[in-house]
DNA sequence: ATAATGTTTAACAGCTTTGTTAATACATCG
DNA sequence: CGATGTATTAACAAAGCTGTTAAACATTAT
C-alpha cells in the first residue's frame, strides 16, 4: 500500500488517510457506539469494504484514533502546575494553560467521558498508562499543595478536592455547556470563544478566593 | 395478566408496568440510543412485542419515561436558592438541597445531558416549559445577587457566571465522576456516599469563599 | 507485454434492530 | 355455557449493522 515515489505519497494512502481522518471526526463527536464504519465510510467518500480493507475492523480503527488522541489525552490532565516558581502565578497558568488546551480539543473530554461510560473495555490497555500518569500527576501537586499549607501560605484545602475543584470546572465548560446550548440558546462562534474566556476568569477567580480568601 | 379480585388492578397490569419500570431503568442509565426495545422486554421478563402492544413504539415509550422525570428534571434547576431569609444561609440550603436532590437522582443528569446531545429532538416539545422554569428562575437569583451586591454584602460577582459555577459543580460530581471511578477505582457504595458527602461540603465552601472571602 | 501485486467495487452473509400480524390463550360477562 | 374483548406468543418483514469475498481494475516490476 505504501509507495515511495511512482504515485501515492509517502505514508499512507489518500483513501486511507481520508478514512482515518473521516472515522478520527465521528468518533470524537458521537463516540464508538453511535458511529458506524458506514457512516464514516460515507463521510470518506468510499464504499465501506475499504475501511474493513484499510482498518480490518471497527474496534480497530477505534483504537487507532485513541491512539492518535492519547498523547493529548494524557496531556489533558497534566499542566495544572508546574515547577517550583511562586505557586499562584503557577497554579493561575496552569489552569488557564489547561483550559486553552480544551478549547483547541474541546470535543476530547466528551469522548474520554463516552469511552469510559460505554466502551470502559477498549481503555483495557491504556489504563496502567493513565493511571500511572494520574499518580505522578497527583502525587506531585499534592505535595505542593500541602508544602503551602504546611507554611500557612494558603487556606487549608483537602488536595484532591482542590484537584477536583479545578478539573471539573474546566471540563463541565466543554462537556455539559455545548449540549446545553443545543437545547436552550444557539449561539455564534466568536461570542462561544467569549462565553468561554469568562468562564476561564471565572474558575481562575473560584480558586483564587478558595485559597486566599479570608473570611 | 395479573388480576386481583377477578379485575385488573387500578391502572396499569403488571405487564404494562414492569416494562415501564424497566425501560425507565434502561433508559435513564444508558440513554435513548443504546437502549433497544428487546433489551428492556428481556429485563421486564415479557416479549418484545407486548412493548408495542402496550407503548406503540420506542419513541413513545420513551416519552412515557421523559414525562415521568420531566418534574424532577425541572427540580433539578429549581431550588438554588428560597426566599428573602438570610442571602448565605439560603444559598447554602439551596446548593445542598440540590446535591442531595442529585443523590437521590443520580443518573438524571447523565440522562438530561445524553437527550439533549443525541436526540434534542425527542425534547423539543418540553423546550417551552424548560425555558420557562429556567429564565423564571435565572431572574429571581440574579436579581437577589444583585441586591446583594449592591448592598456591599458580597463580592462582585457575574450572576450568571456564579450559577454556573454552582450547577456544574453540582452536576459533574454526578456526571464526571462516575465513569471516571469505572475506570480508575471501583468504589464500594458507602465510601461513594462519604465522597459525595465531602465533595458537597467542599462545593459550598468553594462557593462561600468566592463571595464572602477577602483577597 | 505480462505476471504479480495492490486497490476498489458490488454483492452477499449473518446478525440485530424496530415494528407488525395472525393465531391463540384467557378472562369476563351476558 | 358461549360470546366477546383483551393479553400473549411466535413468526415474520424490512432495514441497518459489521464483516467477507470474488471479481474487476490499476499499478508496478520483470
Amino acid at each position: 500500500m505504501v509507495k515511495i515515489n511512482g504515485q501515492k505519497t509517502a505514508g499512507q494512502n489518500d483513501t486511507e488517510r481520508k478514512i482515518m481522518e473521516a472515522a478520527e471526526e465521528m468518533f470524537l463527536r458521537n463516540g464508538y457506539n453511535m458511529t458506524t464504519t458506514t457512516m464514516i465510510a460515507r463521510k470518506a467518500g468510499v464504499t465501506h469494504a475499504m475501511l474493513h480493507y484499510y482498518y480490518r475492523t471497527k474496534e480497530q480503527i477505534f483504537i487507532k484514533v485513541l491512539d492518535r488522541n492519547l498523547d493529548e489525552l494524557l496531556a489533558s490532565f497534566h499542566p495544572v502546575m508546574k515547577k517550583d516558581a511562586p505557586f499562584w502565578e503557577t497554579l493561575e497558568s496552569g489552569i488557564s494553560t489547561h483550559f486553552d488546551f480544551l478549547m483547541k480539543h474541546p470535543e476530547l473530554p466528551t469522548f474520554i467521558l463516552d469511552t469510559m461510560r460505554f466502551n470502559p473495555e477498549l481503555l483495557e490497555s491504556y489504563k496502567p498508562r493513565i493511571r500511572e500518569t494520574l499518580l505522578r500527576i497527583t502525587g506531585f501537586h499534592f505535595s505542593i499543595i500541602k508544602d503551602e499549607i504546611a507554611a500557612g501560605k494558603i487556606r487549608e484545602v483537602d488536595p484532591e478536592q482542590l484537584l477536583l475543584d479545578i478539573i471539573t470546572l474546566n471540563l463541565s465548560a466543554f462537556i455539559m455547556l455545548p449540549p446545553a446550548r443545543k437545547v436552550f440558546t444557539e449561539i455564534s462562534d466568536t461570542r462561544n470563544r467569549q462565553i468561554l474566556e469568562n468562564r476561564k476568569k471565572e474558575i481562575i477567580a473560584l480558586i483564587k478566593s478558595r485559597l486566599y480568601g479570608k473570611l
